[in-house]
DNA sequence: CGATCTACCTGATGGC
DNA sequence: TGCCATCAGGTAGATC
Protein backbone atom coordinates (compact mmCIF):
# COMPACT_ATOMS: atom_id res chain seq x y z
CA UNK A 1 0.00 0.00 0.00
CA UNK A 2 2.48 2.53 1.36
CA UNK A 3 4.76 4.59 -1.04
CA UNK A 4 6.97 7.27 -0.58
CA UNK A 5 4.89 10.00 0.27
CA UNK A 6 2.93 7.17 2.63
CA UNK A 7 6.10 6.21 4.37
CA UNK A 8 7.92 9.39 4.62
CA UNK A 9 4.85 10.87 6.58
CA UNK A 10 4.77 8.20 8.51
CA UNK A 11 9.07 8.53 9.12
CA UNK A 12 8.42 12.34 9.82
CA UNK A 13 5.62 11.55 12.47
CA UNK A 14 7.93 8.68 14.22
CA UNK A 15 10.46 11.47 14.70
CA UNK A 16 8.91 13.81 16.96
CA UNK A 17 6.86 10.38 18.80
CA UNK A 18 9.33 7.87 18.91
CA UNK A 19 12.67 9.37 19.42
CA UNK A 20 14.05 9.34 22.74
CA UNK A 21 11.47 7.05 23.75
CA UNK A 22 12.87 3.53 25.65
CA UNK A 23 11.31 0.55 25.02
CA UNK A 24 10.15 -2.02 27.90
CA UNK A 25 8.37 -4.39 25.99
CA UNK A 26 7.63 -5.89 22.68
CA UNK A 27 4.58 -8.42 22.28
CA UNK A 28 4.85 -10.70 18.97
CA UNK A 29 2.20 -12.29 17.71
CA UNK A 30 3.23 -14.99 15.21
CA UNK A 31 6.27 -15.43 13.33
CA UNK A 32 5.05 -14.20 10.14
CA UNK A 33 5.68 -10.39 10.29
CA UNK A 34 8.94 -11.22 12.05
CA UNK A 35 10.30 -14.26 9.49
CA UNK A 36 13.36 -13.24 8.89
CA UNK A 37 14.36 -13.76 12.71
CA UNK A 38 14.53 -17.40 13.56
CA UNK A 39 12.12 -17.07 16.75
CA UNK A 40 10.38 -14.36 18.54
CA UNK A 41 12.81 -13.95 21.68
CA UNK A 42 15.84 -13.17 19.14
CA UNK A 43 13.33 -10.03 17.67
CA UNK A 44 12.55 -9.33 21.19
CA UNK A 45 16.10 -8.82 23.21
CA UNK A 46 17.35 -6.40 20.72
CA UNK A 47 14.32 -3.99 21.27
CA UNK A 48 13.60 -4.18 25.06
CA UNK A 49 15.45 -2.13 27.00
CA UNK A 50 16.81 0.04 23.99
CA UNK A 51 15.88 3.57 23.34
CA UNK A 52 14.91 4.79 19.89
CA UNK A 53 17.75 6.96 18.43
CA UNK A 54 16.44 8.43 14.90
CA UNK A 55 14.69 7.29 12.01
CA UNK A 56 15.42 6.93 8.23
CA UNK A 57 13.60 6.47 5.29
CA UNK A 58 15.24 4.24 2.18
CA UNK A 59 12.47 3.85 -0.51
CA UNK A 60 9.43 2.49 1.33
CA UNK A 61 11.80 1.02 3.84
CA UNK A 62 12.15 2.76 7.35
CA UNK A 63 15.02 2.29 9.50
CA UNK A 64 14.87 3.10 13.26
CA UNK A 65 18.02 3.40 15.13
CA UNK A 66 18.58 2.63 18.36
CA UNK A 67 21.30 2.96 21.34
CA UNK A 68 22.50 -0.44 20.52
CA UNK A 69 24.78 -1.90 17.52
CA UNK A 70 21.29 -2.43 15.65
CA UNK A 71 18.49 -0.88 13.37
CA UNK A 72 14.66 -1.89 13.52
CA UNK A 73 13.90 -2.04 9.80
CA UNK A 74 10.10 -2.01 8.86
CA UNK A 75 8.57 -2.29 5.42
CA UNK A 76 4.39 -1.97 5.32
CA UNK A 77 3.71 -3.97 2.33
CA UNK A 78 0.58 -3.59 1.00
CA UNK A 79 -1.48 -3.46 3.96
CA UNK A 80 0.87 -2.31 7.07
CA UNK A 81 0.82 -0.06 9.58
CA UNK A 82 2.41 1.33 12.39
CA UNK A 83 0.16 3.22 15.03
CA UNK A 84 1.05 4.99 17.63
CA UNK A 85 -1.51 4.62 20.94
CA UNK A 86 -1.40 6.30 24.38
CA UNK A 87 -3.24 4.17 26.44
CA UNK A 88 -3.78 0.65 26.49
CA UNK A 89 -7.14 0.68 26.58
CA UNK A 90 -8.01 0.62 22.65
CA UNK A 91 -8.95 -2.51 21.52
CA UNK A 92 -6.17 -4.62 19.47
CA UNK A 93 -6.96 -4.35 16.23
CA UNK A 94 -7.47 -7.87 14.97
CA UNK A 95 -4.47 -8.02 12.89
CA UNK A 96 -2.33 -6.32 15.17
CA UNK A 97 0.83 -8.73 14.97
CA UNK A 98 3.87 -6.53 17.46
CA UNK A 99 3.04 -4.07 20.15
CA UNK A 100 6.41 -2.29 21.00
CA UNK A 101 5.69 -0.40 24.64
CA UNK A 102 7.50 1.92 25.72
CA UNK A 103 8.72 2.98 29.62
CA UNK A 104 7.09 6.47 29.28
CA UNK A 105 3.44 5.03 28.96
CA UNK A 106 2.79 4.08 24.77
CA UNK A 107 2.96 2.22 22.14
CA UNK A 108 3.64 1.08 18.80
CA UNK A 109 1.71 -1.11 17.26
CA UNK A 110 2.15 -3.12 13.86
CA UNK A 111 -0.94 -4.01 12.27
CA UNK A 112 -0.75 -5.98 8.67
CA UNK A 113 -4.18 -7.87 7.34
CA UNK A 114 -2.04 -8.78 4.46
CA UNK A 115 0.81 -9.77 6.01
CA UNK A 116 3.42 -8.98 2.85
CA UNK A 117 4.97 -6.47 6.07
CA UNK A 118 7.54 -7.15 8.11
CA UNK A 119 10.17 -5.70 11.16
CA UNK A 120 13.28 -7.10 11.50
CA UNK A 121 16.32 -5.84 13.71
CA UNK A 122 19.51 -6.38 11.90
CA UNK A 123 23.29 -4.66 12.72
CA UNK A 124 23.70 -0.84 11.65
CA UNK A 125 27.34 -1.32 10.67
CA UNK A 126 27.39 -2.17 7.18
CA UNK A 127 22.93 -2.30 7.19
CA UNK A 128 23.34 -2.81 3.79
CA UNK A 129 25.36 -5.87 3.84
CA UNK A 130 23.27 -7.90 6.33
CA UNK A 131 20.01 -7.04 3.89
CA UNK A 132 20.80 -7.33 -0.18
CA UNK A 133 16.98 -5.68 -0.77
CA UNK A 134 18.16 -1.82 0.81
CA UNK A 135 21.94 -2.59 -1.32
CA UNK A 136 19.98 -2.47 -4.49
CA UNK A 137 17.78 0.34 -3.80
CA UNK A 138 18.13 3.10 -6.66
CA UNK A 139 18.44 7.04 -5.92
CA UNK A 140 15.84 8.66 -3.63
CA UNK A 141 13.72 10.83 -5.93
CA UNK A 142 13.05 12.97 -2.93
CA UNK A 143 16.36 12.88 -0.84
CA UNK A 144 18.77 12.53 -4.18
CA UNK A 145 19.11 15.70 -5.57
CA UNK A 146 19.91 15.01 -9.58
CA UNK A 147 20.42 17.23 -12.34
CA UNK A 148 18.22 16.06 -15.27
CA UNK A 149 21.10 15.59 -17.50
CA UNK A 150 22.34 12.52 -15.34
CA UNK A 151 18.61 11.68 -14.92
CA UNK A 152 18.22 11.68 -18.85
CA UNK A 153 21.41 9.22 -18.80
CA UNK A 154 19.73 6.91 -16.52
CA UNK A 155 17.03 6.36 -18.66
CA UNK A 156 18.87 5.90 -21.98
CA UNK A 157 21.12 3.64 -19.95
CA UNK A 158 17.69 1.17 -19.75
CA UNK A 159 15.46 0.16 -22.37
CA UNK A 160 12.39 -0.24 -20.18
CA UNK A 161 8.75 0.64 -20.42
CA UNK A 162 8.57 4.79 -18.11
CA UNK A 163 6.12 2.75 -15.78
CA UNK A 164 8.14 -0.49 -15.44
CA UNK A 165 11.21 1.54 -14.98
CA UNK A 166 9.36 4.42 -12.64
CA UNK A 167 8.23 1.31 -10.34
CA UNK A 168 11.52 -0.17 -9.89
CA UNK A 169 13.20 -0.24 -6.84
CA UNK A 170 16.30 -0.72 -8.09
CA UNK A 171 15.94 2.56 -10.80
CA UNK A 172 14.34 4.65 -8.52
CA UNK A 173 13.44 3.95 -4.68
CA UNK A 174 9.91 4.93 -3.63
CA UNK A 175 7.68 5.03 -6.71
CA UNK A 176 4.02 2.36 -6.88
CA UNK A 177 1.40 1.84 -8.52
CA UNK A 178 -0.29 4.71 -7.77
CA UNK A 179 2.49 7.53 -7.88
CA UNK A 180 4.01 6.18 -11.30
CA UNK A 181 0.90 6.91 -12.83
CA UNK A 182 0.28 10.11 -11.00
CA UNK A 183 3.79 10.77 -12.39
CA UNK A 184 3.27 9.82 -15.99
CA UNK A 185 0.11 12.15 -16.27
CA UNK A 186 1.82 15.28 -14.85
CA UNK A 187 4.53 14.66 -17.40
CA UNK A 188 2.35 14.34 -20.28
CA UNK A 189 3.85 10.78 -20.97
CA UNK A 190 2.22 7.36 -22.23
CA UNK A 191 3.21 3.79 -19.24
CA UNK A 192 4.39 2.14 -22.22
CA UNK A 193 7.08 4.98 -23.42
CA UNK A 194 10.54 3.42 -24.10
CA UNK A 195 12.97 5.12 -21.26
CA UNK A 196 15.50 5.78 -24.61
CA UNK A 197 12.80 7.47 -26.39
CA UNK A 198 12.50 10.83 -24.74
CA UNK A 199 13.41 14.20 -26.33
CA UNK A 200 15.65 16.34 -23.61
CA UNK A 201 12.38 18.38 -23.66
CA UNK A 202 10.35 15.31 -22.21
CA UNK A 203 13.47 14.40 -20.05
CA UNK A 204 13.25 17.26 -18.05
CA UNK A 205 9.53 17.45 -17.79
CA UNK A 206 9.28 13.57 -16.34
CA UNK A 207 12.14 14.68 -14.03
CA UNK A 208 10.16 17.36 -12.73
CA UNK A 209 6.84 15.58 -12.49
CA UNK A 210 8.48 12.85 -10.64
CA UNK A 211 9.89 15.40 -7.94
CA UNK A 212 7.04 17.71 -7.52
CA UNK A 213 4.46 14.90 -7.14
CA UNK A 214 6.37 13.26 -4.71
CA UNK A 215 6.60 16.51 -3.03
CA UNK A 216 3.35 17.29 -3.26
CA UNK A 217 1.48 14.48 -2.18
CA UNK A 218 3.75 14.62 1.10
CA UNK A 219 2.34 18.16 1.77
CA UNK A 220 -0.82 16.39 1.86
CA UNK A 221 0.04 13.13 4.03
CA UNK A 222 -0.44 10.66 1.22
CA UNK A 223 -2.91 8.58 -0.58
CA UNK A 224 -5.99 6.76 1.00
CA UNK A 225 -7.80 5.03 -1.11
CA UNK A 226 -11.44 3.60 -0.81
CA UNK A 227 -10.38 0.91 1.73
CA UNK A 228 -8.99 3.20 4.14
CA UNK A 229 -5.74 0.64 4.19
CA UNK A 230 -2.96 3.71 4.52
CA UNK A 231 -3.25 5.29 7.59
CA UNK A 232 -0.68 7.66 9.14
CA UNK A 233 0.81 6.75 12.75
CA UNK A 234 -2.38 8.38 14.68
CA UNK A 235 -4.29 6.39 12.10
CA UNK A 236 -5.95 9.50 10.26
CA UNK A 237 -6.29 9.10 6.36
CA UNK A 238 -4.20 11.05 4.05
CA UNK A 239 -5.57 13.88 1.93
CA UNK A 240 -3.96 13.46 -1.71
CA UNK A 241 -6.28 10.84 -3.04
CA UNK A 242 -8.13 13.86 -3.55
CA UNK A 243 -5.42 15.48 -5.74
CA UNK A 244 -5.31 12.17 -7.76
CA UNK A 245 -5.53 13.31 -11.56
CA UNK A 246 -6.10 9.39 -12.47
CA UNK A 247 -5.35 6.81 -10.23
CA UNK A 248 -8.28 5.15 -9.66
CA UNK A 249 -10.57 7.92 -11.60
CA UNK A 250 -11.21 5.02 -14.68
CA UNK A 251 -14.58 6.48 -16.77
CA UNK A 252 -14.42 10.27 -15.05
CA UNK A 253 -13.27 13.01 -16.71
CA UNK A 254 -9.82 13.99 -17.17
CA UNK A 255 -9.10 17.16 -14.99
CA UNK A 256 -7.00 19.39 -17.48
CA UNK A 257 -8.84 18.29 -20.87
CA UNK A 258 -12.20 16.53 -20.04
CA UNK A 259 -11.11 13.61 -22.02
CA UNK A 260 -12.57 9.96 -20.04
CA UNK A 261 -10.11 8.51 -17.94
CA UNK A 262 -9.14 4.82 -19.15
CA UNK A 263 -7.77 1.21 -17.38
CA UNK A 264 -5.22 -0.60 -18.81
CA UNK A 265 -3.20 -3.33 -17.15
CA UNK A 266 0.64 -3.00 -16.93
CA UNK A 267 2.61 -5.76 -15.46
CA UNK A 268 -0.66 -7.26 -13.93
CA UNK A 269 -1.77 -4.35 -12.49
CA UNK A 270 -3.63 -1.46 -13.05
CA UNK A 271 -2.79 1.56 -14.45
CA UNK A 272 -4.87 4.41 -15.75
CA UNK A 273 -4.05 7.03 -18.05
CA UNK A 274 -5.43 10.37 -19.95
CA UNK A 275 -5.35 9.20 -23.63
CA UNK A 276 -5.31 12.27 -25.03
CA UNK A 277 -2.97 14.33 -22.66
CA UNK A 278 -0.15 11.53 -22.32
CA UNK A 279 1.78 10.89 -25.41
C1' DC B 1 21.00 -9.48 -19.08
C1' DG B 2 15.71 -8.00 -18.95
C1' DA B 3 10.90 -9.03 -19.17
C1' DT B 4 7.07 -11.70 -17.38
C1' DC B 5 4.72 -14.74 -14.41
C1' DT B 6 3.66 -16.70 -9.75
C1' DA B 7 3.45 -16.96 -4.97
C1' DC B 8 2.85 -14.97 -0.62
C1' DC B 9 -1.96 -13.38 2.47
C1' DT B 10 -6.66 -11.42 4.01
C1' DG B 11 -10.70 -8.86 3.01
C1' DA B 12 -13.95 -6.20 0.19
C1' DT B 13 -16.93 -6.29 -3.65
C1' DG B 14 -19.90 -7.74 -7.34
C1' DG B 15 -22.29 -11.19 -10.23
C1' DC B 16 -25.29 -15.01 -10.11
C1' DT C 1 -28.16 -15.44 1.73
C1' DG C 2 -24.28 -17.75 0.06
C1' DC C 3 -20.73 -19.00 -3.18
C1' DC C 4 -17.25 -17.96 -6.38
C1' DA C 5 -14.26 -14.95 -8.98
C1' DT C 6 -11.76 -10.84 -9.03
C1' DC C 7 -9.15 -7.24 -7.25
C1' DA C 8 -6.13 -4.49 -3.88
C1' DG C 9 -0.79 0.42 -2.23
C1' DG C 10 4.64 -4.75 -2.80
C1' DT C 11 8.46 -7.77 -3.67
C1' DA C 12 11.35 -11.99 -4.40
C1' DG C 13 12.24 -15.78 -7.01
C1' DA C 14 11.54 -18.86 -10.91
C1' DT C 15 11.32 -19.15 -15.72
C1' DC C 16 11.86 -17.89 -20.36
Amino acid sequence: MPELPEVETIKRDLEKEVVGKRIRSVDVSGMRSIRRHPNKKHFITKLEGHKIGGVKRKGKYLVIKLDSPDVLVAHLGMSGQLLRTRGTKDPLNKHTHVVITFTQGGALRFVDPRTFGELFVTPSDELEDHVPELAHLGFDPVDDMMSWTRFGDLLMARKAKLKTLLMDQRFAAGIGNIYSDEILFAAGLRYDRSSDSLTSQEVRRLYRAMVETLQEAIKHRGSSLADEQYRDLFGESGGYQNMHKVYDREGQACRRCRSTIVRVKVNGRSSFLCPQCQV
